[in-house]
DNA sequence: TGTGTTTATTATAATATTCATATATTATGA
DNA sequence: TCATAATATATGAATATTATAATAAACACA
């Protein structure tokens, strides 16, 4: 009955954190949070390359972290589910206490 | 005031999440959440080697996710700090819904 | 169709992580 | 001190991740 935490979950939940875990992305999250942003947006507000910052969004998206939208020749993308926020300031609270 | 989630701030959390997100330290922390164990018994329970045990609990240490003591030959280790499973469970729930 | 704008993909070199093996350290008790 | 038990550390090969540069694809509009 210890299932919730069978290695296969923990293997998956493992796969899913190494995701978060990169300062690129989670500043991505951390932006994406307040409102969704065009490609171009996350570009110049992060100061990175278009090629990172999309290659950063497909990692994000595979997970299903973020979902995207096209709008002409935009494409918009948002966070998934506000609770991943939750997850980074708990991480910030555990992690930061300085 | 958005300082809470400074560049410098994410990519700390960034480097203890990487800590994390890996299977064996997911099952470890879960093992130490119940009560803490000597290295010997986690060996035995999650069927690595003794030195992989120890070289993973290092780096959890190293960020302080768990604590030791020792006691005479066994060097017993325990979770830091409960919200440790907290943050684990949270991601369980956003990444393992099917 | 042709051109400009935005985003995605591919290839690859640099770097980081992981795992296994061998060796070292620390503590106990004869 | 010597032998043994428990744990830690060092090293290197295999693998994974990241960043950069170059190219491709999607879309709008003249």
């Amino acid at each position: 009955m210890n299932s919730k935490y069978s290695p296969e979950r923990l293997e998956k939940a493992a796969r899913c954190l190494r995701t978060l875990a990169h300062p690129l992305r989670l500043q991505i999250i951390n932006l994406l949070s307040q409102r969704e942003r065009a490609v171009q947006e996350l570009e110049k507000e992060l100061g990175v390359s278009q090629s990172s910052i999309s290659q950063h969004l497909n990692l994000l998206k595979d997970k299903e972290i973020v979902a995207s939208r096209r709008a002409a020749q935009q494409v918009f993308y948002r966070l998934n589910d506000p609770r991943f926020l939750e997850l980074i300031s708990l991480t910030r609270e555990l992690f930061c206490k300085e």
